[in-house]
DNA sequence: GTCTATATGAAGATAGAC
DNA sequence: GTCTATCTTCATATAGAC
């Protein structure tokens, strides 16, 4: 957790006169995104982000305008940077299935991680109130990773490791079957499985997967 | 929906016994359900169920003790029925494709429907506010299902039409390739996908499924 | 049980001093 | 910009008549 350092997008060098201002920007940032994702929107009270920000809840007001662009645009911040702006997946490996079965262990240990099923149940419960993060969230996380996938799977095929007709689809198929049961238990608020569980289940993705599209 | 009958100026005809109670709680229930599925727990007041139900507010004190008792007897009810009681799934079929792509369409119109979509995102946004409900909800809805095709591919097996030596985990990943991205894209709140890929995406996980685990 | 009317409190947002 | 104190709205819940 402790999203400490939030800047905007750009490198602001003028750092004259907004220096307290972005400490206490910083702060109230910060504190809202615990807020946020520890009761939701609606539970969640300016009163509280202001207490836990160690502000007067005027100040809040001074730098967001109300609740609903707060929230905005610390969702709108989180999703630039929680999946990981580089996401270095080095999908050259010669060997497929090691690759796969690498790219299903970041993909399962980032999806059950605390924060990204605080984030999804966030998203998923607000989305109807603000369209745009719905958008903004598929975009920068899922799409991202079935883009990645997908691209590594195209290659693998045109190198005749793989034949795979659809790369986009069986990227879906792999991430769809890493994800199911688990992730949902988990965001229903069920016993976590073993870890050894989960090791099993992406073997065996990973194993249909080669099954299916092995080269005839 | 709208179960909202309200007898006039006491004119029961047909109805019995227990007129006035059962009617006027069940159309609490009622609005309280519609209300709870469109905006959620915390945007639903206690003034706009009654208004729905056509009752005072004092009156659905008189029946739910607090919202959120309320609530819980709503989602739980909700539960057991949402999900169809029988489950008609007959997957005696000998022709296994055809089985699964039958249990496929099944699953994902279910999966998509509008009310499904809703009380997903109702559970998920306050299982962690009512625990017990994530639970009801696992239990009643994609546990059934699991079980159900868990059970179908192991008679499969068993019969010499596949080879499977984990049918829940079998089943987990069929359902999980059939939710991959249309499910998390429709709960964002994006655009459906055409009903052909859908179609598209069930062949495919049908034959995904047929490839890795046809028998040697 | 059901209604009208109201108590009580919480939370979003603002006024005005510094 | 930042604070304290306050306004205003609205939602939960209740009181009391019928």
């Amino acid at each position: 957790m402790a999203l400490s350092r939030i800047s905007g997008s750009g490198e602001s060098d003028l750092d004259a006169a907004p220096a307290v201002d972005r400490s206490k920007r910083t702060a109230i940032m910060s504190a809202a995104t615990e807020c946020f994702l520890e009761v939701g929107f609606g539970a969640t009270s300016m009163d509280a982000i202001a207490q836990r920000a160690h502000v007067s809840k005027a100040t809040v007001y001074a730098h967001f305008s109300n609740k609903e662009e707060l929230f905005g645009t610390i969702v709108a911040e989180r999703c630039r940077t929680a999946f990981g702006e580089g996401s270095p997946l080095t999908l050259d490996h010669p060997d497929v299935a090691a690759a796969l079965t690498a790219v299903g262990h970041r993909f399962v240990d980032l999806l059950l991680s605390a924060e990204a099923l605080a984030m999804y149940r966030l998203v998923v419960a607000e989305s109807p109130r603000f369209p745009e993060i719905g958008r903004q969230f598929y975009a920068a996380g899922p799409e991202r990773l079935f883009e990645q996938l997908s691209q590594y799977l195209t290659e693998a095929g045109r190198r005749g490791w793989l034949k795979v007709e659809e790369p986009r689809l069986a990227a879906g198929q792999f991430l769809g079957m890493l994800k199911a049961e688990r992730f949902l238990q988990r965001i229903l608020g069920l016993a976590p499985a073993a870890e050894e569980t989960l090791q099993r289940e992406i073997d065996a993705a990973v194993a249909v997967i080669m099954r299916a599209y092995a080269p005839s």
